[in-house]
DNA sequence: TAAAAAAATGTTATATTATAACGTAACAAC
DNA sequence: GTTGTTACGTTATAATATAACATTTTTTTA
């Protein structure tokens, strides 16, 4: 089971995820013989900072805001779509959002945990969960080909604080 | 395992759904002690009609077809509120779209086969996959509030008629 | 039953997310 | 060095959703 709750629910250092996102994701293009240009990486970035899934349109702002530029939203846009190609995002439907994927190289199905009260997101990989989803396709007669699994509730910090609140 | 998959994905009478629908509906307003008015009702039917998801211009015309008059988005979008509220309906994000609920007197958590093809869509709550998210939560010590689970692929039909096409 | 309160709907405007269509620049391959 | 390809720039607009306020309908209750 890959998964990366632990990292994102407790106190870490973020400039460590973002950097080893970024070599990763220039691994990643190596591999595939595709090209991590300066926009795309801009993007990138902007998506690592933080482990909250992030609008279109906020990343837009803080690209922006880094590089001085005036940028329109196809530019974004389309540096998203390259990003979800590689497997180096996610999106996260419910909310119109995207968030870094911490394990690109690896073929996986995701599941992600949003905190509703502080936006945190974590992904997990879990093979139980993926067999019992197969064997639900199957016994449907329905070939699975993309799935979006997204469960929202409370972290543990955000629990105990809302737990706090209430005394 | 409550599961409407049989009925989706091959032939039946879709009349026999829609009016289920609207007597389970007003059996649930009742239990609930609100009105299922003739503008929910209208939504309802509309969503009632095939079982795809259908977006909320896609209703708002439809609507506006059936009862001559022109309305505006607002009201739509209170009536998918209330119908969402009282679990008659569901909202499928990855598609913005919204489909009626087979079984909307039960409590239960979802999971919707989208067939990518033709848009049809079942749904299934199946304890064992319930359970497993259960734990995968508990384990993150997450608390999970609702979720969201979208399988996007082929239903039956579609498959043999691809397969067919390929040939 | 008339007045007050509550609930639902109408209306106008606008926010948010996403894409179409076309033009330009950068770069690699031959 | 031209050609083709890939990425990016630009303008306009489509698609989805909500805020804010007015009106109507329904319910409650005096």
């Amino acid at each position: 089971m890959l998964s990366n709750h632990r990292l994102i629910f407790y106190p870490h250092d973020q400039e460590r995820c973002l950097d080893a996102a970024i070599i990763n994701a220039k691994k990643v293009c190596a591999q595939k013989n595709t090209k991590l240009s300066t926009m795309r990486e801009s993007v990138l970035v902007l998506i690592w900072q933080g482990h909250k899934p992030k609008g279109a349109y906020d990343i837009l702002d803080g690209v922006a805001k880094t590089t001085g530029k005036s940028i329109a939203p196809p530019t974004i846009y389309r540096a998203l779509d390259f990003l979800l190609e590689m497997g180096l995002i996610h999106r996260i439907a419910s909310l119109n959002a995207y968030i870094g994927c911490p394990f690109p190289s690896n073929e996986h199905s995701n599941l992600f945990m949003i905190c509703e009260h502080c936006g945190s997101t974590a992904e997990i990989a879990d093979t139980g969960l993926n067999n019992i989803l197969s064997s639900i396709c199957v016994s449907a007669d329905f070939t699975l080909k993309t799935q979006y699994i997204e469960l929202k509730g409370l972290c543990p910090k955000c629990q105990s604080e809302s737990a706090n609140s209430e005394q």
